[in-house]
DNA sequence: TGCTGTATTTGGAACGATCCAAATTCGGAG
DNA sequence: CTCCGAATTTGGATCGTTCCAAATACAGCA
């Protein structure tokens, strides 16, 4: 029975062992290349593992050596390019680190968010990645996954409050320090009429970036009007269509720090509709600087975050919490980094 | 203990039956929620089992049940948006029939998806969707993956020929019929001179596409001229500095059939830089609809493949496989539909 | 040859669940 | 009471690997 061949029962340990005639143990060391075995023995074995096409259990070794290769990746959105990147990063460092990803897709939702936690920690993974779900809270985390695991936080925070005892990192992007880097940025420009558009004001992000453009506002003793507070979905298409409300009265503003880049594109594109240029007569800045941003028309300052950076800094995190289980809960806030382009320019009217 | 105690151990059947004073198969009944046991046994049980907060060990059952609770996405490209939704499709539809997905990236590299698939296959999932890196042959994935596991290969048939004893299905989008619709469409708008504008010739999807195009124009009785056909990676940035080409010779085209969105999104880019404006001075179609596809400017006529549709697809086609695992191998070609939108206009000079 | 120390090899008990055949309990019917 | 069949429960083997203590092989040396 050759390696081309295909075999009907799967090929264990024993097989080998029984084919170049030792011990099952002797074999098992072999695979896991130990010094202990002697050069001829270990060619023969090697020989007799191609020759059968035998393929490592390493659901059985774990659980004799009570171990875990796995880690979850849980994410709220996957069709987000953003987190797309990001998972991407993730997996090539948790492949590097030797261990397999295990992905859960929660659509947003704290309901599924909890059964997708309860079906992976059932798998046994060494650690999980959450990105919550809007509205999810540290109860239904722990009740769905327990306190064994350990968890690295990413993107968001929690609502309610977690239990000391359980260890979760925690690793998000400096959101305050980026859209008062943009908004510094467009006061420096001339404007004095800035908006802060889109997003919904009940998630941790959108209350941190809308932070940091008050910050910088209240700095440079501007004030703002309410009209220049604008919420709406994170999507292009809603972007767009609230971008009226922006010139709902007076005094208009000149410019708009936008939450993110999706609502930034589709503000373009609704100031377009107005008969505005973006980026001649009313300047704005986005979040994230997704692929599109360098792209658009015009190219739109915004804030890199390097999604697939941030995957890799996860996963790392998550193996270093692997290693030292009782360190102390790490809090790791990612800098972002303004990057000026053509959008962002000085008001129309200077 | 009550279940807010974060334990050392990890708790077992056996503890669990030790604490009601069962037997552990007993415990094992109650878990499968078989109906041999005692409605007044099962009570106690349950009562233990959430008193210590047990989890099962879905690995330590697998083993002992030769059965597999895993499917493996193996994918070329995750920072791809198209791809992206793919994999969110796939794993609901693993998620819904009790599955859990395995991811691996293989970021277009043949030799990266060997490594990959040889470490997912330790794990034994039950099947494998893979979409392959481009260039890789079916030897090679024949050797890293065995022929134990069924497969499904999803957007690109393989290179090289694979055995006939291998159970490998196909999940390909319909390509041809896409930019054949695409092509008579413009055709139908009065265009003579269209060209077909991206990819790589080497990628069997790109071939395909660019066939629909040819039967199109050849079906019209329309000559192709050699400077309309201009390759260029599947990227905006790549796109956009290869418009030149287009226009080097004459007669230049008055359309262009693209290789995919991102491509003429690229090229949209490009011919504004030339002071053309697609939609009215230049018309062009893309392939796949992806979100910003309906948002650019001008939106873009393109076909809908529903990417996140066809993960579900191939997750079913894969558990389908699973059910029959000596039913004839199946070749899907998923449906593609055309999206007229602003981009394809008329020629200006009509 | 016998002895010692190092190099190799090995049987059998884990890991945490499930399967299965056999044992036990239970509720009537006779 | 006793006996029978149905309802419940159970011990022990098993899945494929690793661990460990103990067995064996092999050299070199006196």
């Amino acid at each position: 029975m050759d390696s081309t061949t295909p075999v009907r029962r799967k090929i264990t340990l024993s097989d080998i062992a029984a084919g170049c005639d030792v011990s099952r143990a002797t074999v098992s060391l072999v695979l896991r290349g130990s010094p202990l075995v002697n050069k001829h023995t270990r060619a023969r074995v090697e020989e007799e593992l191609r020759r059968q096409g035998y393929v490592y259990n390493r659901a059985a070794a774990n659980l004799r050596r009570r171990t875990s290769s796995s880690i979850a990746l849980v994410l709220n959105d996957l069709a987000n390019p953003f987190f797309a990147e990001f998972a991407a990063g993730v997996d090539a460092a948790v492949g590097d680190a030797g261990f397999v990803t295990l992905l859960g897709c929660t659509s947003e939702s704290s309901t599924r968010e909890q059964a997708v936690l309860g079906s992976l920690i059932e798998h046994g993974p060494a650690g999980i990645i959450l990105s919550p779900a809007e509205g999810s809270s540290a109860q239904q985390v722990l009740a769905a996954m327990g306190a064994q695991t350990p968890l690295l936080l990413f993107n968001r925070e929690l609502g309610g409050n977690l239990p000391e005892y359980a260890h979760w990192d925690l690793l998000i992007l400096d959101n305050q320090r980026g859209t008062r880097l943009a908004t510094e940025h467009l006061i420096s420009r001339g404007h004095r009429h800035i908006a802060f558009f889109g997003g919904h004001r009940d998630s941790s992000s959108c209350r941190q970036r809308h932070a940091g453009y008050a910050e910088a506002m209240q700095a440079a003793g501007l004030r703002i009007e309410p009209h220049w507070q604008v919420e709406c979905a994170p999507t292009r298409l809603d972007a767009a269509s609230q971008t009226a409300a922006l010139f709902a009265a007076t005094p208009a503003p000149t410019a708009a720090v936008c939450y993110n880049d999706a609502v930034a594109l589709g503000l373009m594109l609704g100031l377009n509709q107005r008969g505005l240029h973006p980026g001649r007569d009313f300047a704005l800045t986005g979040f994230d600087d997704i692929a599109e941003a360098s792209m658009s028309m015009p190219p739109l300052t915004t804030l890199s975050t390097a999604p697939r950076e941030r995957g890799r800094q996860a996963a790392e995190l998550l193996l270093l919490r692997l290693r030292e289980p009782s360190a102390d809960t790490r809090r790791t806030i990612a800098p972002v980094k303004l990057m000026v382009r053509e959008s962002s320019c000085p008001p129309h009217t200077a």
